[in-house]
DNA sequence: AATGAATGAGATTTCATTCAT
DNA sequence: CATGAATGAAATCTCATTCAT
């Protein structure tokens, strides 16, 4: 019974454990935005929660658990955010480029807002051990936003597998040059183009 | 007169030098595309390579070097077959579908053929201190790039700043989709997608 | 007063403590005897026993007395059980080869029936801090035995003292023999070889 | 391919090495009789022996892997003496009784030598990691046993397969009867009545 | 130049024990 | 009394780097 090596170590009855979870998570976002990876250490963790190591290892069995956790409760806050996005999407009443122009949003705007806790979990989320998660949730994103954008008569049935994991990682990409060039363009001006882009992908002609 | 921390330790003028130095980053390449980043040890590459890790540090001022090095090789044989590319295209002669065809094949060309490697190479190349180099390269292309498609009417001059800058790290983001997801399309689904999308960021209209 | 270190934290009048103490004995014989000294942590203890470590505290004052604790209940069975068959023996009525088959037989058959826990309580009291204990219960079995063999007209009063020793420790070797040898013989087989190994210790030609 | 896990980490080509593993040998058994197996950490040996725990680990592959080495090495005198003694019998020329007095003797005069190591190895060598090995040996002295004493027309065939186990077993308990109790009787005193105990068990009546 | 033994700071992790609730 | 979250000293082990040979 090999149980998935990042879940937490067991579940929490008190609040002073929600708090100590709150702030080993906390402490951890810190670090990365502040000094990366690198010092991401599970003492210099629990100095900066102001908790003890012990209790990070009572509630993660190991530091890429912590890691794998921020991941998720990072990630998931965008994801769950694009999600909502898709499904209030009502493809009868919202044109194709709203629709891509909201989805696109919703994408951007959260990354902007954590840019740079985001560059340092980028790197984290590409490593090998924190990947199957990320990709697990590509895969919802990709599967949902099919099912919504098919109904668009614009979007070329036939090619919209492809076109949507095009699309979903030319703006992983584009995520990426954002967060580390530093010549970045101003948002203003990359977005229309990004909507084109999408756009590119998914119409028929 | 603090040299950049990267370079070579000594000018290599005898080929036995040459020869340790290729053996190092060959038994590099071959880690990274067999074990991954985390069992890329200065000790297991000099294991490798059959050399001491003496003699790697006569050769490479620390590991990072090494890693540098790598990056370099790699990454330069396709940023040159890009240039090299580039700069072969007359925007007289060749029409903009056809230079974006060529400029994105070149790309993924080399990408696939080097899947294993490029995928821990990806990851080592996110890392910061590897960062400047790898985005000093992307400068030089988007530079290339930019000089050359303006040559093109289609091209709008007014976005080609981030229209290069978009489409660039879109490719990079599929190359990346590509290297670590488990459902990525066929090469001969996605590539004209690619080509259509990079068309969109680029003209006008 | 420095008290006996290893002696219970406080005198148990309620039955509730009662149960408590012998949950936590139970289940430190199980884990014992299911994963090993190695697993038997006092956390695991309190969970395998349903208590909380607290109260694991509230009645041993430290993970040494538990394992003290034990030994002395475990070995406490044997030495008891030995104590009673020796004190039931009438060297009147009973012969000497009798009296061995009768107290060898008294050892052996509790060890055989308790044989995984026996290997770890080996284990464990085989450690010096619970060695006294164990010599002491030695000492008690020794003189014990001295006392009703020396009555016995074929025994050397002489060599008693050498051979209760010798005798004993021969039994002990050999439990630790059956306990962890793949390929220790039969009941059957080695009992009688004992009862001779011992008579030959005591008596005089 | 999962190697002996207490296998030595490399094989050693300079001379330096040897000193190196002997020094932490040299500590480790130090270590063992002064302040006994809980003080028995890997960075204490290395501080003792005068090198780095780097050093230690260079050659021993865990922390168990040393305390292996050292069971083995000291264990390896004693068996080996033991072996030769046996070998070096001659059943024609050789009574049964005497050969009996040498074997045991054999054993406990290097148990007597080495009391203090022993008693600490005893520990080491009764757990559960180690076991195997101090178990292995324990088969080849009982086969060559078997081999050296079944010439001997006093000795039952028929018995000596259990004749050797339990009188092997009863020799090791007293040894650790004698490694551990204060009460220990002196030599002269107890080797006659082992020798008289291992005959027993061997002989026919 | 080449070798590879040695280094040691520092990272991860465990677990007996305490103490606020 | 019971609870279980928190503690933190201490143990194991890694690996980039140095340096005597």
């Amino acid at each position: 019974m090999p149980t998935d090596p990042f879940s937490p170590r067991k579940s929490v009855r008190q609040s002073r454990a929600r708090d100590t979870i709150d702030a080993i998570l906390q402490a951890s976002s810190q670090i990365l935005a502040k000094d990366g990876l690198v010092r991401l250490t599970t003492n210099h963790i629990a100095t900066i929660a102001g908790v003890s190591v012990g209790s990070l290892y009572q509630y993660f069995p190991s530091k890429d658990a912590v890691v794998h956790a921020l991941i998720e409760r990072e990630f998931n806050r965008t994801v769950e955010l694009v999600v909502d996005c898709i499904e209030s999407i009502d493809p009868q009443k919202v044109s194709l480029d709203e629709a891509i122009r909201m989805i696109v949003d919703s994408v951007l705007n959260e990354h902007v807002r954590r840019r740079s806790v985001y560059r340092e979990l980028l790197l984290g989320a590409l490593s090998f051990r924190h990947l199957r998660f990320t990709l697990d949730n590509d895969k919802r994103i990709l599967s949902l936003l099919r099912a919504k954008l098919v109904e668009h008569p614009e979007v070329d049935p036939e090619r919209i597998e492809f076109a949507t994991f095009v699309a979903l990682y030319a703006i992983k990409g584009l995520q990426i040059g954002l967060a580390f060039s530093e010549e970045a363009p101003e948002e203003a001006e990359y977005r229309p183009l990004l909507y084109r882009m999408v756009r590119a992908c998914l119409v028929k002609s």
